[in-house]
DNA sequence: TTTCGTGCAAAAGTTTTGCAAGCCC
DNA sequence: GGGCTTGCAAAACTTTTGCACGAAA
């Protein structure tokens, strides 16, 4: 028998570099469409399935993440710290909040003995811009 | 000219009460394959385009509202109370928790301007059978 | 050079839509 | 009877996969 094999490490490719970036600097979650048309500026031949393979190693790698609403896809970076999303019903936006509505540290028992190890809060509503002053 | 159309109401048929039938009484919410599976027993040439329609016109009408949850989208029947779900990462079962970790009443202006008219919130952890006692 | 990654195209899965026939009112 | 609904099938999307060529190490 031989050892593991130790995986080689991901090659760092111009696709996974562009991805990658206009993923950290976006203004909040994309979906793969947005984020595909975004990146054909820089890469005229991308294809789609590139987008999805990227995705899924950066997910693997802990660097990005799914976000689901509304029964969309939309991913996001990693590591922006503990936030959450406003999705606005009337223009459909996703913002990204920064405060947090509720108290629950990871380890915090729930009433019925679940051990919270994290969560996830979306608040629906209008957002300033579609919100009657 | 004449007055605004008044829009007829939806008419009870024998697959919109099916359907409408399983999704309250079912234990949890019903992903679309699914809930078409146990329609069939009891209309057995009931197609996936009804269900899926029948849903958007439940939807439309707040009786039933759609949660995504590991990008799949399910379907659970309103009216039951204010509740949020706990997905155990170790069983992957979905629980329905009937207490609310915040205090977010509909109308609530959130830091920045977002006007909440509603909120949902998931948590992730060890469900109790799972959870080291 | 060797292997991994990409582009392209086809496949698989999900949700929507068009249309003729059927059912509700 | 008239119009909304349904079933079926095709279309539109979304995501995955196979393969030969191109690129990173």
């Amino acid at each position: 028998m031989s050892a593991a094999p130790s995986p080689a490490p991901p090659r760092e490719t111009r696709q996974r570099e562009v991805i990658s970036r206009l993923l950290q600097s976006a203004e909040g979650p994309l979906g793969v469409p947005e984020l595909h048309a975004r990146a054909l500026n820089e890469l005229p031949r991308l294809g789609v399935a590139t987008v999805y393979r990227t995705l899924k190693l950066l997910q693997e790698q802990g660097a990005a993440h799914i976000v689901t609403l509304d029964g969309e896809n939309l991913y996001e970076a990693s590591g922006r710290g503990h936030h959450h999303h406003f999705s606005c019903r009337q223009c459909g936006r996703v913002y990204t909040l920064n405060t947090c509505p509720v108290a629950l540290p990871a380890g915090t028992v729930y009433p019925g003995g679940f051990v919270v190890e994290a969560h996830e809060v979306t608040l629906y509503g209008l957002c300033p811009a579609c919100a009657p002053r």
